[in-house]
DNA sequence: TATAATACCTAAGCAAATTAGGTATGTCAT
DNA sequence: ATGACATACCTAATTTGCTTAGGTATTATA
């Protein structure tokens, strides 16, 4: 039995968040900042990151710009006007989630 | 753009715990307890319950019993053991995710 | 010199929803 | 009595969004 790390449709909202709070950032930077902010619980797999950082550049929510360090590429990622405003939805939609998964899980407060 | 009700993964948890705060329950009640539990926020299809009833049917992790009520047919679900001890595993791995989630879109406590 | 870290990428497969049907009975208003 | 709505079960096709498992290439380190 393996775990999975993401419950599905979270990785973009965790994407866009963490852009639209920490400026722009690039793919593998977000890889190691999610796993340092979770303290290494929540870890963002390549392979879903990203496809995912190209589908919300492609809905224009992110813009990209290049970069040559150490003569290594980075693309780094920046919201857009656009992406504020879905960030907001998400994050009202995540919350309206976890408030009605406490309710639903915790007899208490049923 | 249509809205999801669920975020993958969530519903049998849902059921289970459900399942295991209130006893036994069939598959037509859960989906207006739960949209009572939510007011009327979270809507759980038929198209994914059933299957997802059957499914933690065939793991051991619910029985079910047949019951005649008003000349219509009734299956009621209730947790095995094995389902209680899979669900204390499943609201730890959901309050994980929620904790994760709260700490990377909100950035004070970050 | 090989291993790990950095940095990008894609494709196949899978799980778990949504969407959209279906059957059948009971209840209630017109 | 007939049509609409609630109750109560079900399945199949499709879509989404992950995981898994690769791949390329450069730089740093043991």
């Amino acid at each position: 039995m393996q775990k999975n790390n993401l419950y599905k449709g979270s990785l973009s909202t965790i994407v866009l968040s963490l852009l639209k709070e920490q400026g722009k950032m690039y793919g593998y930077q977000i890889t190691r900042e999610v796993e340092k902010i979770t303290s290494g619980q929540l870890k963002v797999t390549e392979g879903a990151l990203y496809p995912t950082l190209h589908k919300l550049e492609a809905k224009g929510l992110l813009s990209v710009e290049m970069a040559k360090v150490n003569n290594r590429v980075r693309k780094y990622y920046y919201i857009t006007e656009k992406g504020k405003k879905e960030t907001a939805n998400l994050l009202n939609e995540m919350k309206s989630f976890i408030s009605n998964m406490e309710v639903l899980i915790n007899p208490k407060l049923a």
